[in-house]
DNA sequence: GTCAAAATTTAGGTAAGACTAAATTATTTT
DNA sequence: AAAATAATTTAGTCTTACCTAAATTTTGAC
């Protein structure tokens, strides 16, 4: 059944909060959602009490995901971010500009347009921030990626992914650290977990907050 | 100020409607918007209330735009146009395939996605049924087509637009009328107003119901 | 000009999904 | 373990836009 942009954005965020392992908090969802506590209460007792079911819920305890609401929290996502590539990749719009209008488009494409863009875009498997890309059977794939904090001298590797957070992303962009880009790391500071990673011709020394951000698939 | 979805068609089929010049009465309203006449009502009086007013309303005398509800309906309809013209021409949407979706798009997409795709399909001024694009700046560009049930034998003339009825309209396309095409008129009967055309090497004999509703640019 | 049919409006309801204020439960501090 | 604080839930409203049923107005036929 068709849902709600509300209760697609819902399950869209419960997905999201709860991916670490542990339910989406009532706060959380509130803050993520722009949207009062209370407020997040009444809907998620009523997403709770559908049939079938599309979110399990004890109060106080937080709420997570039944496998159909999962699914239909995938489709979202999957929406989201095929959007997000096909607008960078035929609009010209950057890296950084994309997210605020596919937040508004995934809930209106129909399954035959997103199986369009799929097909025009050689069926993606990441998003231009590198985020995996739910498949077709609304299956997440495997993250095979690896944290650049954990490389150490002399390692390479390439960038996948980067953390969605908007300030982060800008200054990537600007130091040219994006999905895609080789680097090699050349230093690493125990003190301070900083490292020094050279891309092309430039080095750059990266603190953990930037670290633990950036995900890689090093060189075996 | 931004306008609900439900608004935004309002406005449009009200548009639609008193193109002709007479109001649009709440019962073509509520037919076009498949929403029941006591509904229709509600909705015009509120919107005739809004300050600015987005409707001229009269009790049983049906409704027109003020033109700040037109402006409001021409952006609409820019939207629905663009988006047509883009669905067809990036993602091979076919003709007659493309309404249901931008009708869901329109509402959604911001300005400045509306300028990226402007842009990028090269500021076209008729959507792929040969209906006009509204301007930027929110006019609508005079229509200099002619009723191809006016011509008579002799004259050339290039297809502009045809109605945008889902039956004529794939009829059409099997036919190979559409909008772009060159055709010449070859005979002419005033009993039945049937008229000839050729286009490249096929002829046809085609009844008023149609003539009247395919509109071309006359050789001079 | 009257009367029936058609069109329209009024009145009263419903469903989503948000809000505020107040009450309750959990957690942390001492 | 009691008190203070934080998180959550309940209860009651509000808005938007739809609905049905009943009442009214307009129109068209005679």
């Amino acid at each position: 059944m068709k849902k709600s942009t509300s209760t697609q954005d819902y399950l869209k965020h419960i997905y999201e909060l709860s991916e670490g392992g542990e339910p989406a908090s009532t706060n959380d969802l509130a803050r993520v959602l722009k949207v009062k506590p209370a407020s997040v209460t009444g809907m998620v007792q009523k997403l709770a009490n559908e049939k079938p079911a599309l979110v399990e819920y004890q109060k106080h305890q937080g709420a997570t995901l039944t496998p159909v609401g999962k699914k239909a929290a995938l489709e979202v996502l999957r929406h989201h971010r095929l959007l997000e590539t096909w607008l960078v990749q035929t609009l010209g719009y950057s890296w950084a500009e994309v997210h605020e209008e596919a937040e508004k488009l995934e809930h209106v494409i129909s399954e035959d347009f997103e199986r369009r863009i799929a097909a025009a875009l050689g069926n993606p498997t990441r998003d231009p921030h590198g985020e995996l890309i739910p498949t077709p059977d609304l299956k997440m794939p495997q993250d095979d990626s690896a944290s650049l904090s954990s490389l150490r001298s002399g390692q390479s590797a390439t960038i996948l992914r980067v953390n969605e957070d908007p300030n982060l992303l800008r200054h990537l962009d600007e130091l040219g650290l994006i999905p895609g880009i080789r680097l090699m790391v050349t230093g690493y500071s125990p003190l301070d977990n900083n490292l020094t990673i050279k891309v092309e011709k430039k080095s750059f020394v990266l603190g953990l907050n930037i670290t633990t951000k950036i995900f890689v698939e090093v060189e075996k």
